[in-house]
DNA sequence: CCTATAATTCGCCATTTAACGAAATACTAT
DNA sequence: ATAGTATTTCGTTAAATGGCGAATTATAGG
């Protein structure tokens, strides 16, 4: 039971449902769902852990960057769970909507994506002075 | 994205769960539920009308009693969330000590359950003084 | 070692939520 | 109508949650 509402909790919020079906048939870094969700950072990794706690993703460290997916290979009941978020959301106007923009974002490089937050602090304006030498 | 939501969050509560799961394969009165969960009536009531608020169950007005019970004829997305649900709780802990629980409820008449109910508040003691005339 | 940087952890605040009891509602039966 | 009863609605309170920025951690490259 203790796993079980583990998941429910974990799906129980929108951004991290938008986060899951994001990660469908790729694997994303946490700046790009930061980008996706235009979120911080530390409630876009607070966000993660929570889907990984409840055994929804997985991750990847590659130097600086941490890369999130789906499971490989997961338990019976995850991947029911995930078939059904997924044939309960495909159609939806928020999920059509996120894959555009996600497309978007994943032609540009890591790189620019993370210097873009760096500059702009992922979504507040910061009155930024564009100091570059 | 709306509807979907409004299941995840109905499913984001260890209590609606348990009902969830009592409703299998039969229809309960909110007396039984209460007596099942042990909380206080507007406290069940609040969390019934939230899983028929996700259409997660439906409700019969039968005289004073009102009877939740799975829906009839569900939707594909509610089939298939409630066929996720069952298959990851049949077989826990909780699920069996309340199916223990509920038989022992369904042996009693409704009157005698809500009866009790209104002779010890549900499930604080109330120093009651057991006063028939 | 020192700097730079992506991500996470921590501390705080605002909002949401689960719980209760009291009051209101809906229905039965006298 | 009146009284009684099962349920719901309302108002309040305590705890949990989601959000942010600051500080910390982990890693790469001088």
């Amino acid at each position: 039971m203790h796993g079980f509402m583990n998941i429910t909790k974990a799906l129980s919020d929108q951004n991290r449902v938008r986060a899951l079906m994001a990660l469908r048939g790729r694997e994303l870094c946490v700046c790009q769902i930061i980008e996706l969700l235009g979120l911080a950072p530390s409630t876009v990794s607070k966000h993660m852990s929570i889907l990984k706690n409840a055994r929804l993703v997985e991750s990847r460290k590659e130097g600086l960057w941490m890369h999130y997916r789906l499971p490989d290979r997961a338990a019976p009941e995850i991947r029911k769970c995930l078939d059904w978020v997924n044939s309960s959301l495909e159609n939806s106007e928020t999920t059509r909507r996120d894959l555009l923009n996600l497309k978007r974002i994943l032609k540009m490089e890591l790189i620019e994506v993370c210097r873009k937050q760096n500059g702009r602090a992922c979504c507040k304006t910061k009155g930024r002075a564009d100091n570059e030498k």
